[in-house]
RNA sequence: GCCGGUGUGGCGGAAUUGGCAGACGCGGUGGAUUCAAAAUCCACUUCCUGGCAACAGGAGUGCAGGUUCGAUUCCUGUCACCGGCACCA
C-alpha cells in the first residue's frame, strides 16, 4: 500500500490527462484569439508577412455527427496551417458549414421538422466535435451556407450571371448592358434570323434572354419522382440519383440553366496551370470532353417537311465515302416531322414511342444490341452522291453533337455493330488489317476508295485525308470545322424547399425580372409543411407558399425602372441546388462580415494572389490580358484539402463561377485554387465467408492461432477491407476514440496511418502505438510519480544530433503532406532520447516539431519548461547541417550486385580510397580467387560494385 | 470496353536521381522489473535450408521477360484489386 499506485498514474499521461490538458489549450488559444487571422487594415497586421490561405472542404452537417474521414483531412491542412504560423506566415484557415440540401428537407417532408431546426442542430453537434480537434481555424469567419447573410450574396453572384453574356471573341464574361450597347451602335452583328434593328421590343427581350450566362430553358431534364426534383445530369449515374439511387425519368421543364458550355475551353486550358492531381485534372478534362472535327450537311433525297437536310458532328470527315446509312436519334426534329406526316409506319412509331418513354434506367439495364428502325427517308452522301437509308435507332443521342451522324460501319464499331444487324452495306475507306465485313477498323491510316469527280483522298493518311476533306466541305458550303464537347449546360433548378431561392420574378406575360441588389437577399418564406406538391407536371414546394409567391414588382424588390411597384408578379418557386453554396464559400471567409460587398477588394487580392516568388505552387499561365501571369500565380487558395469524390461537379462549378467573377472584375485570379489535395477514404476491416459475403465485425472473433471465425458458425472467415457501415458495424466515432486516448493521439494516429492521399483501413489495435509514443514524449519531460520536471543539462551527442536530422525531416515533409514520415523520424528521435534524456533546450526544439502534429501536448510541454507564448506562434527550429554529417560510413561491398562484405570507413573517403580497401578486404580477397576484377564500380558514400 | 491508380513481411506502411529492401508502428518471441500482473524498459522478429549456437547458404517488392555493374524504382507483356467514364459519333 505504502508504493501509492495512485501516485504513480496521477502524472502519466492518459486519456483523463490528456483531455485536461487539451480543453486547458482550446480555452487558451480562444481567450487569446491565437488562431485569428488578420485582414488588410486590421489592427496589428503587417502586410510584411507573406500570406497562406488553406482550405477544408466545409462539411454538410449531417445528424450522424463527424465520421473519422473529415478529421483525416482537417489535420492534415492543421499540420499545414500551424507549420505556416511558425514559419512566420499570415495564415487563413477557416472553417463553415454547406448546410442547404436534401437529407434535412426529406426530414422535414417526414416530420414536419423545419429544415433550418434539424440544420442549427447538426450544426451544433459538428462545431463541437471540430473544436474538440483544437483545430486552428479562425473561427470568427465562420458561418453556413444557409445564413441569409451568406446566401444574400450567392443569389447577388447568380444576378451577375443573369447580367452577363459571354463574348466568343474576347472569350470572357461582360455586362449585358455592353450587348444592348452593342447592337445598338451596330458593333455587334446577329448571325442569323432578323437584325436588331428589326426587331420590336419583344423580340429584343428574348434576344437578350438567350444570351444571358444565367437563362431560363425548355431543357429535357432528368425527373426524380423519389425525390420530387429533377437532377443535373452530373447527378444521375446509371439511370439513377447520385443520392440515394432513385429511378430517374426524363421530361421537358423550362429551368433555370447556366451557360457552362462557354467556358469549355478555358476550363480546358486553365487545367494544366494548376497543381492538382493528374487523376481530378483528367476527369476534368474528360468530362468537358472536347472533340475536334467537322458539322456536315447531308441533303435528304426528297423533304419532310421544312427539312430538308441533316446536319451530323463527325470526327473523321476522311471516312465519308463510307458513310453507307445515317442514323437519328429518337428526339430528333426529323422524327418530330416524320411522325406529324402520314406514311410513317406502325413500326417506326412504335419504336420511337418504346425509346422516348423508355427511362434511362431500361436503356442502361438493357443488353447493348443495336436496335432501330428505318425512316424511309434517304439523305445523300454528299461525297459519293449515292442515296443512302436513314435509321432511326436510340444509340445516336440527342445531346450530343447534333442527335444525327453519319454511319460509317467499316470503321467505327458500334455503325458496324449496327449495320450488321441490318444487313447494311459496310465499305472500307481507310486500308489497314482485317476484314472489315468482321470487325470495324477504327485506327488511322490510309484513305482508299475515296475519290470522286472533284476529290480524292486515295492515298492519304488520316489526318490530312480529314484536313482536304473538311477543306473540300467548305469550299462547297456543305459544312464547316466545329468543336464539339461532351459537356453540357448547367442545370441549376430544383423543386425543392432547402435551398436558396433565386432572386427574379415573373410578370403576366411570363416575362422575367431580377430583384436589385439592394432588395438582396430574397429570404425563403416559413412553410410547415415541405412535400413537393403533387401534380402532372414537378411542382415545387415553394409553390405552397401562395402569399410568398404572388406579390409585386416593388414588394419583391424589382427596380421601377423595370417594373411599375404594383405590377403583379409571381416569385420563382425553384430554388438553388446545394452546389450553389459551395461555388464561392472560399471567397467569402476572406470577409465574411462585409455587409456591403461579398469581399473587399483589397482583401480578396491579399488573400488570393499569390507571387510567383513565393513559396506556393510554381505552375504558370498564359498571359491574359487581366492577369499577369508572370508576376502572380494562376490559383488564389494555396492548399485546398478535401475527398476526390468532389473532382468534376463542386470542383468544376467553383471554377466556372470563379471565372464569370473574375471576367467580371470582383476577384483577381482566374482560378479559384493553385493546389489541391485529396485525402484518401478510411476504410474498416470486415470479413468475409467462403461465399464473399460479408459478416458483421461483432460476430466475429479472434482465435489464438490468429485466424478469424465467425462465432455462430465456428466457421473461419478471411480478414477484408471494406467501406465502413453501419451493417458491418464497423464504423469509428472520432469521440470515441478521443475519449480512450485524447485527441492528440487521434490526430497522430489518423496522420500516421499512411500517405494522406491513400485509402487505408482502421486498424483501431495500431492507435496504441502512437499513443505510447506520445507518453514516451511526455515522460522525457515529466516525471511521472512526481510530475516534475525530469530534463537534464548537458546533451548526449547523439540524441542532438538526430534532432537536427528529425528537425530537417519534418521540415521537409510537411510542405509534401508526407506526415507519416515526419512522424517516424520523430519516433525515432523519441526513442533515442528515451535513456539519456533531453536538456530543456532539446525539449524547446521538439516540441515546436511535434507542435503542428500533436498541438495541445506540445503546448502543455512548452509551457512547463518555461517556455511562453503560443507555441504555434514560436518559430519552426532550424537545423545544422553540420550536425548531420557522421565521421563514418559503413559501406557495402557487392560482388555482381550482390553484397558480400561491409566496411567501415570515412565519410569522405574518395573513389581511389574505397577501391583499394574493397580490394584489400579478406572476404573479398578470398571470392576474387587471386582474379583481377573486370571492373570495380564505387559511389563514395554509397557502395561498392566488383565484377569479377 | 476505355482511361487512371495501386500491388513490398503475419498486418499498416518506409525506401531522394537506378545504389545496403523491409525505416517507423502494430502483432509476436525472449529478457529485465514485480510476490504476481498491468505498465515500463531492453533485445530479437522477411521467408526457406543447415546448425545447440554464433553463423553459413539460398530466395525475395503481383507474375513472365528485358535494359544495367546494380532494378521496389526504367522498358515490354501479363494478372489482380480499387477509382472514374461508359453507345460522346
Amino acid at each position: 500500500m505504502s508504493a501509492n499506485s495512485d501516485q504513480v498514474v496521477s502524472h502519466k499521461y492518459t486519456a483523463s490527462l490528456a483531455a485536461e490538458i487539451e480543453l486547458k489549450w482550446q480555452s487558451h488559444w480562444e481567450d487569446d484569439k491565437s488562431f485569428r487571422a488578420l485582414n488588410p487594415g486590421d489592427p496589428g497586421f503587417s502586410p510584411e508577412m507573406p500570406k497562406f490561405y488553406c482550405l477544408d472542404m466545409f462539411p454538410y452537417p449531417s445528424g450522424e455527427g463527424l465520421h473519422v474521414g473529415h478529421p483525416e483531412g482537417y489535420t492534415g491542412s492543421d499540420i499545414i496551417s500551424r507549420f505556416k504560423l511558425m514559419k512566420g506566415c499570415n495564415v487563413l484557415h477557416p472553417m463553415g458549414f454547406d448546410a442547404f440540401g436534401l437529407p434535412a428537407e426529406q426530414y422535414a417532408v417526414a416530420t414536419n421538422v423545419h429544415p433550418a431546426v434539424t440544420t442549427a442542430k447538426a450544426t451544433e453537434v459538428f462545431r463541437s466535435q471540430l473544436k474538440r480537434f483544437g483545430f486552428a481555424y479562425d473561427w470568427s469567419r465562420e458561418f453556413s451556407t444557409t445564413d441569409p447573410d451568406y446566401y444574400r450574396w450567392t443569389q447577388w453572384i447568380w444576378l451577375k450571371a443573369y447580367d452577363s453574356w459571354f463574348d466568343q471573341e474576347l472569350q470572357k464574361a461582360r455586362p449585358i448592358s455592353e450587348l444592348v450597347d452593342g447592337l445598338d451602335s451596330g458593333d455587334i452583328v446577329i448571325d442569323e434570323g432578323p437584325g436588331w434593328s428589326e426587331m420590336n421590343q419583344q423580340q429584343r427581350r428574348e434576344y437578350v434572354d438567350s444570351r444571358r450566362l444565367a437563362y431560363l430553358g425548355e431543357q429535357v431534364v432528368n425527373w426524380c419522382p423519389a425525390l420530387g426534383t429533377v437532377l443535373a445530369n452530373e447527378e444521375v449515374i446509371d439511370g439513377r440519383s447520385e443520392r440515394g439511387g432513385h429511378p430517374v425519368r426524363r421530361m421537358s421543364l423550362r429551368q433555370w440553366m447556366f451557360r457552362i458550355r462557354e467556358y469549355a475551353d478555358r476550363l480546358l486550358e486553365d487545367l494544366s496551370l494548376i497543381d492538382w492531381p493528374e487523376s481530378t485534372r483528367q476527369m476534368q478534362t474528360e468530362w468537358i470532353g472536347r472533340s475536334e472535327g467537322g458539322e456536315l450537311n447531308f441533303t435528304l433525297d426528297s423533304p419532310v417537311r421544312d427539312i430538308e437536310s441533316l446536319e451530323v458532328f463527325t470526327t473523321r470527315p476522311d471516312t465519308v465515302f463510307g458513310a453507307t446509312y445515317m442514323v437519328v436519334a429518337p428526339e430528333h426534329p426529323l422524327v418530330e416531322a416524320l411522325l406529324e406526316v402520314d406514311g410513317a409506319t406502325d413500326r417506326f412509331r412504335e419504336y420511337v414511342m418504346q425509346a422516348r418513354n423508355r427511362s434511362d434506367v431500361d436503356r442502361m439495364i438493357e443488353s447493348r444490341e443495336k436496335t432501330g428502325v428505318d425512316t424511309g427517308v434517304f439523305a445523300i452522301n454528299p461525297a459519293t452522291g449515292q442515296p443512302i437509308p436513314v435509321f432511326v435507332a436510340d444509340y445516336v443521342l440527342m445531346g450530343y453533337g447534333t442527335g444525327a451522324i453519319m454511319a460509317v460501319p467499316a470503321h467505327d464499331a458500334r455503325d458496324h455493330e449496327f449495320a450488321r444487324t441490318f444487313g447494311l452495306d459496310i465499305t472500307r475507306v481507310v486500308d489497314g488489317p482485317g476484314d472489315v465485313q468482321e470487325q470495324a477498323y477504327t485506327e488511322p491510316g490510309v484513305a482508299m476508295n475515296s475519290s470522286n469527280d472533284d476529290i480524292s483522298l486515295d492515298g492519304l493518311g488520316t489526318d490530312e485525308a480529314c484536313t482536304r476533306m473538311l477543306d473540300w466541305f467548305e469550299r462547297n458550303g456543305k459544312g464547316a470545322r466545329r468543336v464539339n464537347y461532351r459537356l453540357r449546360d448547367w442545370l441549376f433548378s430544383r423543386q425543392r424547399y432547402w435551398g436558396e431561392p433565386f432572386p427574379i420574378v415573373f410578370d403576366e406575360d411570363g416575362n422575367h425580372y431580377p430583384v436589385s441588389e439592394e432588395h438582396l437577399p430574397v429570404l425563403l418564406p416559413e412553410m410547415d409543411d415541405f412535400k413537393p406538391v403533387e401534380s402532372d407536371t414537378p411542382m415545387p414546394p415553394l409553390g405552397r407558399a401562395t402569399d410568398w409567391v404572388a406579390t409585386t414588382a416593388g414588394e419583391a424588390g424589382v427596380s421601377p425602372d423595370l417594373l411599375p411597384p404594383d405590377t403583379p408578379v409571381r416569385r420563382e418557386t425553384n430554388t438553388m441546388p446545394n452546389w450553389a453554396g459551395s461555388c464561392w464559400y472560399y471567397l467569402r471567409y476572406i470577409d465574411p462580415h462585409n455587409q456591403e460587398r461579398l469581399v473587399d477588394p483589397e482583401a480578396e487580392r491579399y488573400w488570393m494572389l499569390s507571387n510567383r516568388s513565393g513559396d506556393g505552387p510554381s505552375r504558370t499561365t498564359a498571359a491574359g490580358e487581366d492577369f499577369d501571369a508572370d508576376q502572380f500565380h494562376v490559383g488564389g487558395v494555396d492548399l485546398y484539402v478535401g475527398g476526390a469524390e468532389h473532382a468534376v461537379l463542386h470542383l468544376l462549378y467553383a471554377r466556372f463561377w470563379h471565372k464569370i467573377l473574375f471576367d467580371r472584375g470582383y476577384v483577381s485570379t482566374p482560378e479559384p485554387v493553385g493546389r489541391l489535395f485529396h485525402q484518401g477514404m478510411i476504410l474498416a476491416f470486415a470479413y468475409q465467408r467462403d461465399d464473399k459475403s460479408l459478416v458483421p465485425v461483432d460476430q466475429v472473433r479472434q482465435d489464438e492461432d490468429e485466424s478469424w471465425v465467425e462465432i455462430e458458425t465456428g466457421r473461419e472467415v478471411s480478414q477484408v477491407v471494406a467501406k465502413m457501415s453501419k451493417s458491418l458495424r464497423n464504423v469509428v466515432n472520432p469521440d470515441d476514440v478521443i475519449n480512450e486516448y485524447g485527441v492528440d493521439t487521434l490526430r497522430l494516429y489518423l496522420m500516421y496511418m499512411g500517405p494522406l492521399d491513400a485509402t487505408k483501413p482502421w486498424n483501431t489495435r495500431d492507435i496504441k502505438g502512437i499513443h505510447r509514443f506520445l507518453q514516451r514524449v511526455w515522460r522525457l519531460a515529466i516525471d511521472e510519480e512526481s510530475g516534475a520536471i525530469v530534463t537534464i543539462e548537458q546533451a548526449d551527442e547523439q540524441v542532438e544530433r538526430m534532432l537536427h536530422a528529425t528537425i530537417k525531416k519534418v521540415d521537409g515533409d510537411i510542405p509534401k503532406l508526407a506526415f507519416n514520415t515526419a512522424i517516424a523520424s520523430m519516433i525515432e528521435l523519441v526513442n533515442k532520447a528515451t535513456g539519456p534524456g533531453m536538456t530543456s533546450d532539446q525539449l524547446s526544439r521538439f516540441t515546436r516539431v511535434l507542435a503542428p502534429f500533436a498541438p495541445h501536448l506540445a503546448e502543455e510541454i512548452w509551457s512547463r519548461i518555461g517556455e511562453t507564448g503560443c507555441i504555434s506562434h514560436a518559430e519552426f527550429p532550424s537545423w545544422d547541417e553540420t550536425m548531420l554529417a557522421s565521421d563514418q560510413v559503413e559501406i557495402p561491398i557487392q560482388v555482381k550486385g550482390k553484397i558480400k562484405a561491409r566496411i567501415l570507413v570515412a565519410s569522405d573517403a574518395d573513389q581511389e580510397t574505397l577501391e583499394r580497401l574493397a580490394l584489400e578486404n579478406e572476404q573479398i580477397i578470398a571470392i576474387l580467387d587471386g582474379n583481377q576484377p573486370r571492373k570495380v564500380i564505387v559511389v563514395p558514400g554509397r557502395m561498392i560494385n566488383i565484377v569479377p
